[in-house]
Formats: structure tokens, sequence, C-alpha cells
DNA sequence: GCCTTGACATTGCAGTTGTATTGGAAAACG
DNA sequence: CGTTTTCCAATACAACTGCAATGTCAAGGC
């Protein structure tokens, strides 16, 4: 056997650079060649990782959903043990928010994705958003049936907006915090 | 002077041919052949009506954006004279949600115009965002600041989810229903 | 000491891209 | 009638695209 290399952190590495092409200048800009460039390697060796282009589109999809899954389960993790499910509620979607610049690239690239997948049902990302409702429903006091899938709009909107430049982080929080009031008053 | 040909209609028609190529490809696949081949017309022609391709996407991101706005004003009024805000609330967001196959399409361009404007600072949309939540601020009972805010953030959320397909159109109406009644409740 | 195998690099190719250029046709105006 | 001005078509072109093919080199197993 030859020069042994560790062939997932190559992939990894090339999936950054990738990202790093998305999030300045669109999933349009992303090309074997400005990709390979944007790595610092050369076309040939994203090639030889990835044998198609769209098996690297889809490889790097999945370093987003996997990045931002740890990014809430880490923010989870700080809040504890048994925390409040208001504050467990209100970790979770400010985790999501594209609220300081790196999350505000990771931000860019999802919607970029987002887009993307819209128009190619085959690369479906496959949504935890299910799970997320029920499990958002089994924190919530109450329980009218809508708030919890409400919530995780909500959250989604903010991301939209926030990324837009709609809505000042202080806007977006303020409003999160006013919905969890109405949330968890009655 | 020749032939009088309407300019705008003729721009109009190429929006048009635009928009159905990016409904179904992608902005990626929007070309000017691709849309002049969609339109039914020579490239040339196209160029004739706009010189670059930037303004053709400029021009068709304007028409988007007009369609939502005409989709909205046609729905609140719709509810003749002097409605309950409730209903006016109601009635305004339900316009813009991605509900039937037609808005759906225009749902899908519009998502994929936000990801396009994200990485083109230049090409702003121009959002009348704040006066959107300055609407919506007056409709609203009590007036905790935020619920405004959050409102547009939520409907933002659920076409998203509606475009996915995470949600049914049945989902997104209970998930706004159930915010309407706790905005309108207390 | 071969020699296979995996890790790259380079080059070539057919197709598409945006844009510039050229040319013709036809309609209003003098 | 002739000229001018707009409408549109066709073509040319350089740059780029994804991908395949080919080459080089080194590190192991036998």
């Amino acid at each position: 056997m030859p020069k042994k290399v560790d062939h997932a952190e190559r992939r990894r590495l090339i999936a950054d650079a990738l990202m790093r092409v998305a999030a300045e200048q669109g999933l349009e800009a992303v090309s074997l060649r400005h990709v390979a460039a944007a790595a610092d390697v050369s076309a040939g060796m994203v090639q030889h990782y990835f044998r198609t282009k769209d098996e690297m589109m889809t490889f790097a999809l999945s370093v987003v959903q996997e990045r931002s899954r740890r990014r809430v389960e880490a923010a989870m993790a700080r809040l504890g043990d048994d925390p409040a499910p208001r504050d467990l509620l209100r970790a979770m979607v400010v985790a999501l928010l594209p609220l300081d610049e790196p999350s505000r690239e990771d931000g860019r690239v999802a919607l970029a994705f987002l887009a993307y997948t819209a128009v190619r049902p085959q690369t479906a990302l496959r949504s935890e958003t299910q799970q997320m409702v029920g499990f958002i429903e089994s924190l919530l006091p109450g329980g009218k049936s809508g708030d919890a899938a409400a919530l995780l709009a909500l959250m989604e909107g903010l991301g939209l907006y926030l990324l837009g430049g709609q809505y000042t982080p202080e806007q977006a929080l303020a409003a999160l915090d006013a919905q969890l009031d109405r949330l968890f008053s009655a």
C-alpha cells in the first residue's frame, strides 16, 4: 500500500473550502477548480476524493447539517443537568440563529443549499424537523397544538431576517423572548 | 420609427420565462439561451431587451417582489372595509404563504433570489420589512415589543417549511392560528 | 528487487456560458 | 422614394464548466 492519508480528513478539508466559496460567492461559484484553489490543492486532488461534483456537494451538505447539530448539542450540554424547559428552548434556538460572523457564514451556506435542494428532490436533506417539533412540544406547558411548530418556524424566519440584515440581533432576540414569554406565561 | 412593440410587455414575457426556469431548475440553470428557449424566442431578442444578464436578473427580481405585493393587496382588499385586525393579519400572512402550486412556484423563485442576493450586497432587495413590522404592530393589541417582528418571522419560517415539505398546509395554518390565538387572547 | 496500489498532477475535450458584433428587415418620418 | 431607427437573428469568441484519460511518484507487500 502507498502513502496512507486520512481519507475523511481530506474530504472535510475540501468541503470546508467549498463552504468558504459558497459563503462568499454562492453555490453558483462552486466549481471543481474554484474549490481546489480555495483549498490550495490541485483540481486533480479534488477529483480524486470526489468522483463527481454532485458527490462533493452532497458531502458538503451533510457537513453543514452535522455542524449545526453539534452546535445545538453543545449549547444544550452547556446548560448542565435538568435545566428549565424555557432555558433549554432558548439555548437551542439561539444556537441555531446566525448571530455572530462564523455562524452567519454557515447560515449563508445553509441558505444556498436550501435553494439548491428545493429544485433537486433526489438530494433531499433529511430533516429532523418532525422530531424537533415533538421535542419542543414535550417542553412546552399547556401544549396547544401548533405552538411547537410555530416556535420552530419562528426560529427559521428569524434566521432569514438576520442573514438578510432586516433584523438586528437585538431585534431577533427580543422577538424570541417575547414569544417565550407568551408560551410560558399563561 | 420602426415597428412599435410594447417594450415593458416583452420584458415581462422574458422575466416570466426566467421565473419558470428558476422555479424548475434553480437560478443556476438560468442562462440567456435557456430563458430564450423557455420563452420561445431567440437568444438575440433576450439580449435586445436586456443588455446584460445582471440587468435581466434584477428586473426579474423586481417582478417577483411586485407580484407578492399585489397578492397581499388583493387579499386585503377582499376583506372589505374595516375588517377585524386579526382577520386582516391572517389574510396578509396567508396571502404570502406558498399554499397552492402557483404560489409554491413563486416561493421557490423567491427562495432562489434570497440566496442569490445574500452574496450580492449591491443587488439588495429593498425590503419593506420595517414598514411591515410597524403595520403589524399597529394592529396588535397589548403591543409587547417583539411580537410584530415575531409574527413576520413566523410567516417566513412557515413559508420555508411549506416549500421544503416539512410542514403540510394544515400544520402551517394550525401554527399560524395558534399564534394568532395567543396574540389576541390576553 | 519487482510490482502492485493508492495519491496525486496534468492535460485534453466537448459543451456551455456571457457578451460583442454583424447583418438584415421593416416600419415610420421626411 | 429614401432614410433612419428600431427590432431581432445569427454568429463569433474567449472563458469557463465537469469529467475522463493519462502520467508520475512513492510506499508498502511478496
